[in-house]
DNA sequence: AATATTAATAAGCTTAGCTTATGATATCTC
DNA sequence: GAGATATCATAAGCTAAGCTTATTAATATT
């Protein structure tokens, strides 16, 4: 039974291991049809309204053309809209549909919900230990990123 | 610049950006042409020589298709081999090949560093910490996991 | 002997990225 | 003002790390 959590325990396989859990869960329950990282842009773009994709990728730390993907799909649900910026018609700004509002709630509700789930056994105290713990190590791993940036 | 980290900062998220940067940290480096699940596969089979894939799927907690794929690659490269077992003709006995064997240091050791890289930011007792924290949410997480075990 | 179960695998899908190339615009330089 | 250069978005197609749904071969059950 508990050699089972005798495989390889660093940080890296920890992690990694957490993630793929993670994403087995994401998927089902509610009714909103998003993925995670769908989530992230979606979230993204609701707190920072007229955004333009290439600002987002920088945001997200992810590559401009994996931005210009999710926000395909997120379109094509209807979630989300483009328009083209008057000023400077190479670029798309970015918003949340009306009608997607509401969606936003049960979005983040779910992430919530999940991250309780996997932080169940965890105490009050430890929870917020584990955030700054994980918060440092964002800062830091991100940091030190080489390129790609803006 | 830390406008950035405002983005949304839920123990999904947290846990997801990281294994992002850490699948860009992993390939490169060594001679070692390998990835990170790869990795996980090679270890597990050299901890657990001649065990079977059903038994190493169950191990490692992802479908027998998975392994099988996984064990594909590490195969066409010569560094894991498949025996049939002569008792039961169905299944196949896994064994990391003797030219392999002096890779597995490395491959250990890349994860730590990788694993160091992350956790530069934080002291010794942080570290175990972490660890103890992370461990924790993942034995309940696939304590609760609905069958495929074993 | 016929049936069911199990281990591995073939085929093809999904998620979450990536790179490389191209088409529109904008901007900079002469 | 024209030409070169840079920037934003996107088309096309790749990789990693899984998944599900058959199918085959072998074993176990009835």
């Amino acid at each position: 039974m508990n050699e089972k959590q005798e495989v390889h325990r660093s940080f890296v396989f920890q992690v990694s291991d957490i993630v793929r859990l993670v994403r087995q869960n994401f998927s089902q329950e509610d009714g909103v049809d998003i993925t995670r990282s769908q989530a992230r842009v979606l979230i993204s773009v609701w707190r920072n309204p007229g955004i333009s994709q290439q600002a987002l990728a920088g945001r997200l730390e992810i590559a401009t053309m994996s931005v210009c993907r999710l926000v395909d799909a997120l379109e094509g649900k209807g979630m989300l809209e483009r328009r083209t910026d008057d000023a400077d018609r190479r670029v798309r700004r970015l918003f949340v549909t009306e009608k997607t509002e509401p969606f936003i709630e049960k979005v983040l509700a779910r992430i919530e919900a999940i991250s309780d789930d996997f932080l169940a056994p965890l105490s009050t105290g430890e929870r917020q230990t584990l955030e700054n713990l994980l918060g440092r190590i964002l800062s830091h791993a991100s940091s030190k990123r080489t390129g790609t940036d803006q």
